[in-house]
DNA sequence: CGTGACCGTTGACACGTGTCACCGCGCTCC
DNA sequence: GGAGCGCGGTGACACGTGTCAACGGTCACG
C-alpha cells in the first residue's frame, strides 16, 4: 500500500494472476462500476471512447471476472447441473457432450451428477446439496428425477431447463417413457406377446423393474396378456438359454423389450442362432442407440435420446430462464419428444 | 431490522432459503466466527457443549455453507475440471461417472469439459477459460492436454490430479500412449506386418494421424515394415471390401489396429466373412471397452482405462494437493497404469 | 436568471465466507 | 498479590462482484 499507484498501472502484469476488476479500472482510468456497467453490456450509457478504454485494458490485462464474486452479489452461479439417470443408455456420453458445448457457449459451465446407488431419496438430496450450495443457474434432467421432485427443486428457484417428462400413466419418473415407448413400439410392429429381458447380474437395478412394470401396464390397456420377464446374461450361451426357456413358455412369436442395446444384441444372437427369424418369430428392442447395434445384420432397434431435440429445448429454457427468447429458437423442435427410434429392423 | 433479533431465532426457517452461517450463529447464541471454525473441524478449542449447540443449529436450520462465499475467500472453489478428449472411448461414461461419484465422497463437484472442433489451442483457451473463471481446485485429464499444457496450468497454480501420462517416444499426447499399447500388443501376439484401421466418414479427427504415427514409430523400433492405413466403413460390405484389399496388399497374418471398438468390430466381421482366421491370419485390437465387444466371439481385444486405478490415482492426487495423504490410499495402484487390455483373444 | 432534465460517471453497500489477531477470565506459580 | 498462561470465544478484515442512489456539469426551456 505505500507503492504508489501509478506503478501499478504501469506495470501491468499480462497473464500472470486473475486480474480483477479494481486493476482494470486503474488501467483505464475509470471506476470499478463503470468497468463493471460496460463489461455488463450497459454501453450506450458512455462516453464512446470510455467504453473503448475499459474494454481495451480488459483485453490488455487478460482480465476475467471471478465466477465467486459473479455468484455471490447475483445469488447464483454460472453452472448448470446436469442431473444423470443411472442407465445405461450408450450414447450418453454424446448427450452430454452436445448439452455442454450448447451451455459452454451460452457461457455456462456443466456440473455432472450422476444417481448412485442408495435410492431415489438419497439421489434428490445429493442433488439438493449441490443445489444449495452451488445455486446452479439451473437444472437439465436426463430422466433422473420424479415430477414432484423437479416440482420442489423449482419452488426452491432454481429452474428446470430439460422438458418436463412425457408423462406416463401409473409412474411419474420421466425415463420410464422409454420402457413405453419399446412396448408401443413391439406393439405397433405386430407382436401380442411380449417379454422384458433383464441384464441377469447387473448392478441393483429397480429401474429395471420398474420399465417392466410400465411394459406391463401398455400391455393391460392394450388388452394383452402380461408380459414375462426373463435375465439374459452376456454370453451366447446363456443368452440362448434363457431364450430357449422363452420361447417354450410363450410360443413365437414374441417381442421382448430389452433393459438396454447389449441385452438386445445378445438376444438377437441367440435368435438367430436358435434359428429363429428376426424380426417375425423374434421381435427385439434395445435401449442406448450405440452404433455396435447399427453394424450388425439385422440393425437392432433400439431407443435413445434425440440429441438435437433435447439440446434445442434445453436453450429455450435457459432463455427462458433468463427471461428472453432464444436468439435462434427452431420452433419445429418439440419439447416433448426426446425419444427417438433408431434402427427399426428388429 | 426493526425486528427483534429474538423473533428470527424463535421462527427458524427450516428449509426455505439458503441459511448463512450468521443464522446458525444467531440461533446457537455464539459468534459467525465460532461457527465457521467448529464447523470447519476446529472442534478442540471450543467447549464441547458449544459445538453441540452449533452443529445442532446448523442441522436445525439446514445450513449448507455457500460455495461462491468460500472461494470468494479461499481463491479456490470446490470444483474440479474434468477434460474429456474428443475420442470415441466406448467406457467414458464410466469413467466420468466413477471419478465424479469419487470427488463427490470428497466434496468436489466435477465440470465437465470436452475437447471440441477448433483444434488444440482453441481448447486449451477454453479451458484456461474456465480455470480462470471457476478457480478449480484441480484438473483431471482424460488425455486431452499435452504435458505442456499440463505444466502451464499447473504453474498457474491449479493442480493436475490426475496422473503424468506415461511417456511416448516423438508425442506428448497422452491419448497417444493407447496407440502404443495396441501396436506393442499387436507386436506381443506375433504380428510383424501390422495396419491401422480409421474410421472412415468421422469428424476431422487430427487424432486418429496421430495415433497412426505412433503405430508407426513402435514398427520402426522394433524393426518391422511401416504399417497400412486403411479407412474401414460401418456396414458390413464396405468392411470386407478394406479388409480384403489390405490383405491382397500386405498378405496373412496382419495385426491391425482400429480407431475404436466399433472399427474394431465390423473388421472382425468382415474377417470371419473372409474365411480369414481371428486371431490367426488377423489380429484385432480396438479401443473403448466396449461391452458388446465382449458379446462376440471371439471376444474383442480391447484398450480402455483402468477405471479403479485411475479413480485411486486422483484420489491421491487430491490428498497431495491438499496437503495430506489419502486414508485409503492403495500402494498397489501405479500412477503410471492407465491403460488395461480387455478380451485379449483377437 | 432560475429550474428542471439529461448525460456520464461514481461512491457505497451487500453478498457469505475463512482466518488472523486479540480479548477476558480463571487458574497457577513464584 | 502480581505476572504468566491456557482456555474459550470474538471483532474485524478481505475476497471480487453487481447495482442503487447520487453526484456535478451542461443545456434547454420557461
Amino acid at each position: 500500500m505505500s507503492q504508489d499507484p501509478e506503478d501499478v498501472a504501469v506495470l501491468p502484469p499480462p497473464r500472470r494472476p486473475g486480474a480483477t476488476s479494481a486493476d482494470v479500472a486503474r488501467l483505464a482510468g475509470v471506476s470499478r462500476s463503470t468497468v463493471s456497467h460496460i463489461l455488463n453490456g450497459q454501453v450506450t450509457r458512455f462516453a464512446e471512447e470510455t467504453v473503448g478504454r475499459v474494454r481495451d485494458a480488459a483485453a490488455r490485462l487478460g482480465y476475467v471476472p471471478s465466477a465467486a464474486g459473479r455468484s455471490l452479489v447475483l445469488g447464483r452461479s454460472d453452472l448448470v447441473v446436469l442431473a444423470v439417470p443411472n442407465t445405461t443408455l450408450t450414447n450418453v456420453q454424446d448427450i452430454i457432450e452436445a448439452i455442454a458445448a450448447d451451455l459452454d457457449d451460452l457461457g455456462y459451465s456443466v456440473v455432472v451428477h450422476f444417481d448412485r446407488g442408495g435410492g431415489a431419496a438419497a439421489n434428490l438430496a445429493r442433488l439438493q446439496h449441490v443445489v444449495d450450495t452451488l445455486r446452479p443457474a439451473g437444472i437439465v434432467d436426463l430422466g433422473s428425477l420424479s415430477l414432484r421432485d423437479l416440482d420442489t427443486l423449482e419452488e426452491q428457484g432454481c429452474p428446470i431447463l430439460s422438458p418436463r417428462p412425457r408423462h406416463v400413466r401409473g409412474v411419474d419418473e420421466g425415463n420410464l417413457a422409454i420402457a413405453r415407448t419399446q412396448a408401443e413400439h413391439l406393439i405397433d410392429r405386430g407382436y401380442t406377446a411380449l417379454a422384458y429381458a433383464f441384464l441377469v447380474d447387473h448392478r441393483d437395478d429397480p429401474f429395471g423393474r420398474m420399465r417392466a412394470a410400465v411394459v406391463a401396464d401398455v400391455c393391460a390397456e392394450a388388452g394383452l396378456p402380461a408380459p414375462t420377464a426373463i435375465s439374459v446374461p452376456l454370453d451366447a450361451a446363456g443368452a440362448q438359454t434363457a431364450l430357449c426357456d422363452l420361447l417354450r413358455a410363450r410360443g413365437r412369436p414374441v417381442g421382448i423389450a430389452c433393459s438396454n442395446d447389449e441385452v438386445g444384441l445378445a438376444v438377437s444372437f441367440a435368435a438367430l442362432a436358435l434359428r429363429a427369424a428376426v424380426p417375425g418369430d423374434v421381435g427385439v428392442i434395445g435401449v442406448g442407440g450405440g452404433s455396435v447395434g447399427q453394424l450388425v445384420a439385422p440393425r437392432l432397434s433400439t431407443i435413445t435420446f434425440d440429441v438435437r431435440a433435447s439440446v434445442g429445448t434445453i436453450r429455450r429454457g435457459v432463455a427462458a430462464a433468463r427471461g428472453g427468447v432464444a436468439e435462434d429458437d427452431d420452433p419445429t423442435l418439440s419439447p416433448e419428444i426426446f425419444l427417438v427410434l433408431q434402427g427399426e429392423t428388429t
